[in-house]
Order: structure tokens, then C-alpha cells, then sequence
RNA sequence: GGUUCCUUAGCCAAGUGGUAAGGCAACUGACUGCAACUCAGUGAGCGUCGGUUCAACUCCGUCAGGAACCU
């Protein structure tokens, strides 16, 4: 049995998971996008060195922020992590707000293993519209899903044909759609208005413990170009300093950010997965323990 | 007390005598190798009252609120 906490950013995913993992003797997996990377602690709000020795804590800070890591990396190390732990019999909960990281991992997404490079330059020139009309004469059904202007989605679903050989959608339509595990989804969630507030001061926090050197000494050590940075706190700080925005404009923007983020997470959760929702911590966590319980 | 100017969605803001750009925020949604990404959709009839006009948010006047300057 697999409890995976999601919801939005700041709702207290990591410290349900934490209470239920102590109470369990379960192990807790990461399924966070940047959480994923070293060295970024503070903008991601990862769990504490003391908490991680207390429990142990999976796929946290073991990529380095100059690799390049994506879902299928995700897939891979998650559902290595979670046949290990079934073997060692121990309550797993996999914490995380990253959808579909998590829906790659726990469903039968068909990813393949290695991806060989492909031209894509002429592509690459053609503007959205007449590269949507490309996409229409190699698979016309995803390019009915697709919006011409998700220009990184059509050039995405053009790729895989050439890679593949085979139309996305179809990959898709062979697919069964349902998860690989015993996996029960708890889902946290408060009024709008308690979780923006939080989320503010969530920001603040960060601010307060140091978010700006972190990204500072970050991107001085690795350079600013790379993918962890698209984090939010990361990524306002690197280009506000480069149009010179006034600091607080930046704090400011990075709260923005964070709760349209939230706001995502929320339409994707709810409509992506088959989640039990709770407002309330304490019910959340003894809904959890039952499930874990009847199991063991 | 006087003179001039301003008043457009939650905020910022363009605009024309013929029925209102855009940005931010908010909300809804999409999401199968960048996902804390990327993308789509949704809102006002223009401070108030009255007048001119075929037609006013756009012209005239009234009142209200605000700004600047003068005394």
C-alpha cells in the first residue's frame, strides 16, 4: 500500500507525511520536481537535515543541479524506489506536488528508455501556426489536443513521432490508464484565502533563512542556465537582478507566482487523480493510518 | 476663496462621436521526457445627474471625490 500526500504548495504535505511516516515506520519518497536537485533547500522548502535523519527520506537532493532531469529520470529512480521498499515491507508515503512526475511514475505511462536525438531545426523555424499545421499532417488527433500557441507541447509531440515512429496519441490510446500500485491518493487543501496567506509567509520565511544568497551562490557556482532554475524564488531572482528590479518587487513576484502555482496544482489534482480530500490535517492523517493499517 | 486638470474592471492603464486595447491580479481549464514548465478561456459599457446629437465613454453643464497652482 502506497499513501501519496499531494496538493498544493504550503498546505503541510511534508509535515503529514513526516507524522504518518514516524507513526508507521514508513519511508517517505520525494515526488517534487526541485526537490529533486542538491544544494536548492531553501526555495523548495525541503525538509530539514534532522527530519530527513529521523526518517528516512527518498530521492531528495540526489541530482545535481547541472544535470538535466525530466519524467522519465522521475519514473525510472520512483518506481526502482518504491519495488525496494516494497521488498523491505515498510509503509511507503510519497509526498510531492509535482502531478505528473507522480502520474508517470504511478501510472502505465510508456516512456522509452533512451531517447535518441533528432533534428528538429526545420521545425524549430517555422512559426506556431504552420508548425501546428505540421503537426496535423504527422498526427492529426494530438494536434486537436494541442493549442498552436503550446508551441514546446506541438514541437514535443512532433519529436516523439520522429523518435518513436509512432504517433503520440496512439502510444496513448494503447495505454490502460490506471495505476501500477496499491496507491491511495490523500489530498490536502484549505479556503483560498488561508492557503495564500500561508503561502506568503511560507515566502517571507524563505527570504528571512536566506533564499537570496542561496541563488546567488548557486548560480554563481553552476551559471544561470539551467533547468533547476525554473523553480520558482529561483528563477524571479536571476531575472530581476538583470532588469535591476527592485528587490521587493521580486519578493513580490515570487509570491504571485507561488499562488498561481497552487492554483495549477490544485486543477491538476482534482482532475487528474482520484484523490481524497481533507481540510483538515488530523483527519488526513487518521484516514492514512487506517489505510496503512488494514494492509499490515 | 479662485484657477486648471483628473475620474475607464480588484489594481495599473490605452482609447475613439457610432456601442471599450493591453498588463497585473482573480477564477476555470488543458497537461504522457523542460512541469514550480508551457498553454487556453472568463470580466467593465467608461464617477454622478442632466443636456446636445440619429448616436456620447468620447461634446456641454451639474454635483461628488481627487490632484496641482494661486490668494
Amino acid at each position: 500500500m502506497i499513501i501519496c500526500i499531494v496538493g498544493p504548495t504550503g498546505v503541510g504535505k511534508s509535515a503529514l507525511a513526516l507524522r504518518l511516516a514516524k507513526a508507521t515506520h514508513g519511508e517517505i519518497i520525494n515526488g517534487d520536481a526541485f526537490q529533486i536537485y542538491d544544494e536548492m533547500n531553501i526555495g523548495t522548502a525541503k525538509p530539514s537535515k534532522d527530519e530527513m535523519r529521523e526518517i528516512p527520506h527518498h530521492l531528495f537532493s540526489i541530482v545535481s543541479i547541472n544535470d538535466s532531469f525530466s519524467s522519465f529520470d522521475y519514473q525510472l529512480l520512483a518506481r526502482k524506489k518504491i519495488a525496494e521498499l516494497e521488498q523491505k515491507g515498510v509503509p511507503i508515503i510519497i509526498v510531492g506536488g509535482t502531478g505528473m512526475y507522480l502520474k508517470s511514475a504511478l501510472f502505465d505511462f510508456d516512456l522509452a528508455p533512451q531517447e535518441e536525438k533528432v533534428d528538429l531545426s526545420y521545425y524549430e523555424k517555422l512559426d506556431n501556426h504552420n508548425l501546428h499545421l505540421e503537426l496535423e499532417k504527422l498526427d492529426p488527433e494530438e494536434a486537436l489536443k494541442i493549442h498552436e500557441n503550446n508551441r514546446k507541447r506541438v514541437l514535443r509531440a512532433i519529436e516523439i513521432y520522429l523518435i518513436r515512429g509512432e504517433k503520440k496519441s496512439s502510444l496513448i490510446g494503447k495505454q490502460e490508464h490506471r495505476a501500477l500500485y496499491d496507491v491511495c491518493f490523500v489530498g490536502l487543501e484549505l479556503p483560498r484565502e488561508t492557503l495564500y496567506n500561508r503561502i506568503e509567509l511560507r515566502v517571507e520565511k524563505m527570504i528571512e533563512s536566506g533564499l537570496e544568497e542561496e541563488v546567488l551562490t548557486l548560480s554563481s557556482k553552476y551559471g544561470e542556465d539551467h533547468k533547476a532554475f525554473q523553480a520558482i524564488g529561483y528563477k524571479e531572482f536571476i531575472t530581476g537582478w538583470h532588469q535591476n528590479k527592485k528587490r521587493d518587487d521580486i519578493i513580490q513576484e515570487i509570491k504571485n507566482k507561488s499562488r498561481a502555482y497552487a492554483r495549477r496544482q490544485f486543477t491538476y489534482f482534482r482532475n487528474q487523480f482520484d484523490v481524497n480530500w481533507f481540510s483538515s490535517v488530523d483527519e488526513a492523517y487518521q484516514f492514512s493510518l487506517e489505510r496503512l493499517n488494514k494492509r499490515q
